[in-house]
DNA sequence: CCGAGTTGTCTGATATATCGGACAGACGTC
DNA sequence: GACGTCTGTCCGATATATCAGACAACTCGG
């Protein structure tokens, strides 16, 4: 009853008493397996989603015959399913930007052999849409696929700095406001970071995600300015200056080639 | 009105006079999105589907804020969202044989220089799930994503060989049996061909889906012998003998290396 | 200026998809 | 063998999602 709340959260309104439409049961699910990580026991999944049996062995069964999910193993395990990933690749095969930031996070974590990400906000979630390792013995990077909390980073802030403060209040879930060390971020500082990181080319946080690691956040912007991604770079706490300022600069070259604002 | 033709064989049942749901008809959406290879306008789609403007306008906001599907331009073009590649990449990170024969794809279309493919049955169509493109300089491979009839290969045959005779004649789309250049296969000499293939660790075809290529297909085998996959070459029909059956052995290692089955 | 075409929004009616719950098989434990 | 739990299937009722169509804003050409 635990890695559900974020896919609660991405769902469309609250539980109420009266029934809800198929696609939204859909997404809910969508966004469960996501969290999930892996398959799931169909069985599980009423409980889960707070749905009726009935229906939710309707609709696997629905998804499962158009190919976005798969039922596999003894015990009907549900994952996505291939339709899925051809619809998938299809996004990436349109979407510039997706394609060139990852080759850029390639280039520029095998150039500075630090780990990189490329972030897009996903609803109320900072989402990891690419990464590569760095050469480092501890890696800290996230997965690619995983969506984390936007207080948690640096890339959080840069893309939210557009938004008023009533949309930030409203968009981030008050759980998310949680670090994993559970200390809590104050939802006004974290809108006055959001803010103050408008128009920069360059975020830095310590010590969110975890004590050991700082995290180098720099904007892609669309052609008006806006925000569109970021990418960025997961250092240890410790490393020089001389070295932070070379990864630094790095970074922004990187940002600046993936922008279309001039 | 011509594109939408295997959109619309994917579909669950025919067109009636009676309404839909949501489910279905955002999973013709998809279906058609991805026969047309790139974003729609969103006023195109109620005509293209058979759908009323009402439900598609709502669905594709419900299916925009979930992420999806993208809304872009001035003339709103609908095509697939970032949620739909993080879901897709979470197959992909899941799913071993996909992985594992995209690599194999990879390093034996580099080792050999011809195209390489790795393909899947996704209800009635081939589905290319991988490719890599030869060093020749006309390229034959299809794109990634895209699907075609399962009559005109060879891969085909091998990923329908377990089947009845009914079971075939049920899956496969009369329109489907039509070549490119327009020459029709016969259902029961295709049927015989699948059957053909069964136990079999190599099938090719010629002057198939045009007059100057070959494919060979291996299969991929699952623990029980099932064809899960087939992995295959695309070669221009005049090599030499030699060269082909050097690229056979390679081919049918390839897909032995992949199967699971001994 | 006036039609014809395209696009997006809104509304009330009704066909039906969702739901609750009954049923049964499988599996364990005592 | 009796009992509880988990799992999957089925069915009738009703809350509601889908649908048809009206409406407005906009373009374009003559």
């Amino acid at each position: 009853m635990n890695e559900l709340s974020d896919a609660m959260a991405a769902s469309p309104k609250a539980a109420e008493g009266g029934r809800e439409r198929g696609i939204d049961r859909a997404l809910k699910l969508f966004a469960y397996l996501n969290s999930a990580g892996r398959p799931v026991r169909l069985a599980e999944l009423p409980k889960a989603l707070g749905a009726p049996r009935s229906t939710i062995y309707e609709l696997v069964t629905t998804l499962g015959q158009a190919g976005l999910l798969e039922v596999t193993g003894a015990d009907n395990r549900v994952y996505f399913g291939r339709a899925m990933y051809l619809y998938g690749i299809s996004y990436f095969r349109e979407n510039d930007l997706v394609r060139r930031g990852s080759t850029e996070v390639d280039a520029l974590s095998t150039m500075t052999g630090e780990s990189s990400e490329l972030c897009m906000l996903s609803r109320n979630l900072q989402a990891i849409v690419h990464a590569h390792p760095g050469t480092r013995p501890m890696r800290i990077s996230s997965e690619v696929g995983s969506q984390i909390p936007l207080p948690w980073t640096a890339s959080g802030r840069l893309l939210l700095s557009h938004m008023s403060r009533e949309e930030i209040r409203d968009l981030v879930q008050p759980e998310d406001l949680a670090l994993p060390d559970r200390r809590v971020v104050d939802i006004d500082a974290f809108v006055d970071d959001c803010h103050a990181a408008r128009g920069t080319n360059l975020v830095i946080t310590r010590g969110l995600i975890n004590s050991f690691a700082q995290c180098l956040a720099a904007p892609v912007r669309g052609v008006n300015g806006e925000v569109q991604a970021t990418i960025c770079l997961v250092l240890p706490i410790d490393v020089t200056a001389e070295h932070r300022t070379a990864m630094q600069e790095h970074l922004i070259a990187s940002s600046r080639k993936l922008s279309l604002h001039p």
